[in-house]
DNA sequence: AATCGTTTCAACCGCTGGAGC
DNA sequence: TGCTCCAGCGGTTGAAACGAT
């Protein structure tokens, strides 16, 4: 036992960690091209790497396999990740699989530095119900909107023939309940119901669908106000002019400060009207803290 | 130009579940 | 049935990059 513990610790003390080389790239993917992926133990022994199977496999996946896509996430993925995670929670490996080219890593990385910092500067909790509705009456929209006036759908529309933004998000392997659908989420998604989270492995509670449109579970303090509008608010998906920012994934921090009382009573397109305005100076983002802030603070 | 704080993301760690024996 | 090994998953860390002053 103790003679099996001193070999492993030389063999540990020869591996290396840490950021990888291009010679140690050069290497995975010269062997992974000739041997294939798979038995990541095997490999990182015989391939003359001196890293764990683990660390192997992680590169690869994440890093050197052809197939990555890098760069920012489109508003598409971005609308993908936000409306999966509302269904699974941090099922990363799960959402990943919806998005082509994107690693669980990568969507994981996404949501703790661009998602969880928005709840962060909100004050709430990012897996409360409040801010996953916040998200969907105000970021979803925003970034439907996005969607619509760039009409970059067909990227994923063509990659991914299970979940799409533009038209099925495929649970019928996972639970067996009949997919959502909206054929065109900019002119369809149903916003006057805000859903409520299910956290992952309550996925009989996800919602409803109802003659090919997704629908929500309709929060409490959400009025059933006519179509586009939710929580008091109108949402256009075609709306444009808020406070958005020039970030690729539009989420970067607006302004964190409440909107005056004033606007808080007023109405959605007073108060839209009211941050309009900020538009020119900040960019072409999605992300709009004040309005966000409504939402989060009407829901209590 | 230098310093410092913040953000990003690649990589590691621990745990779990499945396969094989 | 229990053990071992391995692949995969999700949480966390820390170095590098970036931005503000």
């Amino acid at each position: 036992m103790s003679e099996k513990r001193g070999s492993n610790k030389n063999e540990e003390m020869e591996l290396r960690r840490g950021p990888w080389t291009l010679e140690e790239d050069t290497l995975l993917i010269h062997y992974i091209a000739c041997h294939g992926e798979g038995r990541w133990n095997l490999l990182a022994k015989c391939s003359g790497l001196k890293r764990t199977g683990k660390s192997c496999r992680l590169r690869w996946l994440n890093y050197l396999k052809p197939d990555i896509k890098r760069g920012n996430l489109s508003p598409e993925e971005q609308f993908l990740i936000l409306e999966l995670h509302s269904k699974w929670g941090n099922r990363w490996s799960r959402i990943a699989q919806h998005l082509p080219g994107r690693t669980d890593n990568e969507i994981k990385n996404y949501w703790r530095t661009r998602v969880q910092k928005q709840a962060r500067q909100l004050k709430i909790d990012a897996n409360s119900a409040m801010f996953r509705d916040a998200i969907r009456c105000s970021w979803m929209p925003r970034l439907l909107e996005k969607m619509g006036s760039s009409q970059s759908m067909p990227s994923l529309i063509d990659s991914n023939a299970t979940a799409t933004a533009a038209g099925m998000i495929d649970q019928t392997p996972h639970d067996g309940r009949p997919p959502q659908q909206f054929s065109n989420p900019a002119m369809q998604y149903p916003f006057e119901n805000c859903s409520s989270y299910e956290p992952s492995g309550s996925e009989n509670h996800s919602p409803s669908t109802s003659s090919g449109s997704m629908t929500l579970p309709q929060l409490p303090y959400l009025s059933s106000s006519p179509a586009n509008s939710c929580n008091g608010f109108t949402f256009n998906p075609f709306m444009s002019g808020h406070c958005i920012d020039h970030s690729g994934y539009g989420l970067d921090t607006v302004d964190l400060a409440p909107a005056p009382s004033s606007q808080l009573g007023s109405s959605v397109s007073d108060y839209s009207m009211a941050t309009n305005n900020c538009v020119d100076s900040i960019g072409d983002g999605l992300w709009n803290m004040d309005e966000l802030w409504y939402v989060c603070k009407k829901a209590t």
